[in-house]
DNA sequence: TTAATTATAGTAAAAATTACTATAATTACA
DNA sequence: TGTAATTATAGTAATTTTTACTATAATTAA
C-alpha cells in the first residue's frame, strides 16, 4: 500500500503553476516523471506517510495538505501481483500547496527531482497523470471555497499578491482585480495591518493578514471567492 | 484492505434520512452496528467492492454511488496485525444515495440490518460513527451541488417531491418552496412532461423528468441549488 | 356550494455582482 | 524639477439575483 503526493506549488514571479515530480529510478517505468510516493511503513497513518514524503523531497515551513483520493483497481500497476489480503497495489493519493519561494528541493543521491509547469507536463508513469489531473481540479475547488491561500502566503501580503496566486491557478476567466479587492475586503477577516510596501513603480500597497478568528465563522460554508 | 459504505436514503413518507447499519456477528463489537463493509477480493477494483457490499445488503435499482474518503490510522482496529506489506487494516470509504421505496433489505441468515434515523443512531462500532458524519457532511454537499437527487427519483416527479427530498436532508434551515421552485425551473433543465398527478387534495401537480441534456452545460461548474 | 388544500405565478424590496471611472501615491525619466 | 507612467485604492451606476412575500388556479373534503 502506497501514498503518492501531488505536490503544487505558485510561482508568482513567472505567474506559473507547478507540480513537483520525480524521475523513477527503477522498474517499472525507469526513467519516466512519477508522482513522489511510498509505501507506507509499519505503524504509520496515511496522513504521516504523506508528510514524510513531502518531507523528504522538499524542505518547506508552509503548506496546505489533505486527502484526495484512492486509486485501487486491479490493473493500474504493472507490479501486480497477489498478496496475503488478496489485493493489489494501492495508492492513496494526497494533494499539497507549498510556498514556492520558501520550497528547498532535496535531491539526494542521483535522484532527479524538479518543478513542473501545469502546461507542459512529461508523460508520467503509471496513473499519474489522472491522479494529478485530479488533484488540479480539487485544487481550484479548495482555492475558490476555503482559505488554503492564506497557508502558502506569508504572514503579510499585499492584496496584489494574493490576486495574483488566485489568478495563476484559476487561470484567465477570473474576476478582475477590482472586485475581487472589495469582495474580500467586505467578508472582513483580511485585517489590515496598516504598514505600506513599495514593489516597483506606484502607490504603495497595505499589507494585510488573514485573521483566522474573523473567519471561523465562515468555516465549513459555501463562500465562494472567485 | 476493506471497504465500508455509507449508505443513505430518504423515507419521504416520514421526512427522515436514513443510514442503513448492519449488527456485527464476530468479535471484535460483536453485538454492535456497523456500516456494511467487506475486505477487497483478489482482483477486484474499489469501486466494484463497494457495489458488491451493496448488492449483497440491499437490492436497489436507483443509487449514486462514489468515493469518500480512505481511513488507515494504525489504531483503528484492534484487530491490528502487522501484514507482508507492513501496514494495518486499510478501510477506503464509499457512499451511496438509494432509493429508498425500492430498496429492499436482504436479510440473510440471521444477519441484523436495518435503516436507522440520523437522528437517533446507536453506538457504531469502530471509527464508523466518524465515517458515517463525513458521508452525511458529503451528502449534504453533493445535494447541494450536483443533480444526484435525479439518481433517487422516479423518472417523473413533482416539484414538491424534489423540494422534500432536498428540504430533509438538508434541514429546517433551507429556501421557501416557492424560491427553489423558481429558481431550479429558471436553470432548465426540468422538462414539464404535461402530465399530472393528484396527491390527496390541492390542485394537481406537474411531473417533470430531469433533462441530462440540458444539465449538460452546468456539468463541473458551482452550481448552488439552496 | 363552500372551505380547505395544494400548486403555481408573480412581484417589490433588498442584496450582490459586474463593468466600469476617478483619485491617490509612488517611481521613471526627459 | 516636472510630467508621464505605474500601481493601489475607492467608488458608482446598471444589471442581475435573492428574498420574503401575495395572489390566483385547480383540485378534494364536507
Amino acid at each position: 500500500m502506497g501514498v503518492d503526493n501531488v505536490i503544487f506549488s505558485v510561482d508568482t514571479a513567472q505567474n506559473r503553476l507547478l507540480a513537483l515530480l520525480v524521475k523513477r529510478q527503477s522498474e517499472p517505468y525507469i526513467g519516466d516523471w512519477s508522482l513522489p510516493g511510498t509505501l507506507v511503513r509499519k505503524g504509520e497513518s496515511l496522513e504521516a506517510a504523506a508528510y514524510r514524503i513531502l518531507a523528504e523531497k522538499l524542505r518547506v515551513e508552509n503548506l496546505y495538505l489533505e486527502q484526495l483520493y484512492s486509486f485501487g483497481g486491479p490493473h493500474r500497476d504493472p507490479r501486480e501481483a497477489p498478496d496475503s489480503f488478496g489485493v493489489r497495489y494501492l495508492s492513496v493519493s494526497y494533494f499539497a500547496l507549498v510556498r514556492y519561494e520558501d520550497a528547498m528541493l532535496i535531491a539526494d543521491e542521483g535522484c532527479e527531482i524538479d518543478w513542473h509547469p501545469l502546461g507542459t507536463l512529461p508523460n508520467l508513469a503509471f496513473d499519474h497523470q489522472d491522479i494529478l489531473s485530479y488533484g488540479h481540479r480539487r485544487l481550484c475547488n479548495k482555492l475558490e471555497y476555503s482559505p488554503v491561500a492564506f497557508d502558502v502566503l506569508p504572514d503579510r501580503f499585499t492584496l496584489a499578491d494574493l490576486y495574483q496566486l488566485y489568478s495563476t491557478v484559476l487561470g484567465e476567466n477570473f474576476t478582475d482585480y477590482s472586485n475581487f479587492r472589495s469582495r474580500l475586503l467586505k467578508l472582513g477577516f483580511l485585517a489590515d495591518t496598516g504598514e505600506k510596501v513599495c514593489r516597483g513603480a506606484g502607490r504603495p500597497a497595505s499589507l494585510y493578514r488573514f485573521d483566522a478568528e474573523a473567519f471561523a465563522p465562515f468555516r465549513d460554508k459555501p463562500l465562494v471567492f472567485v
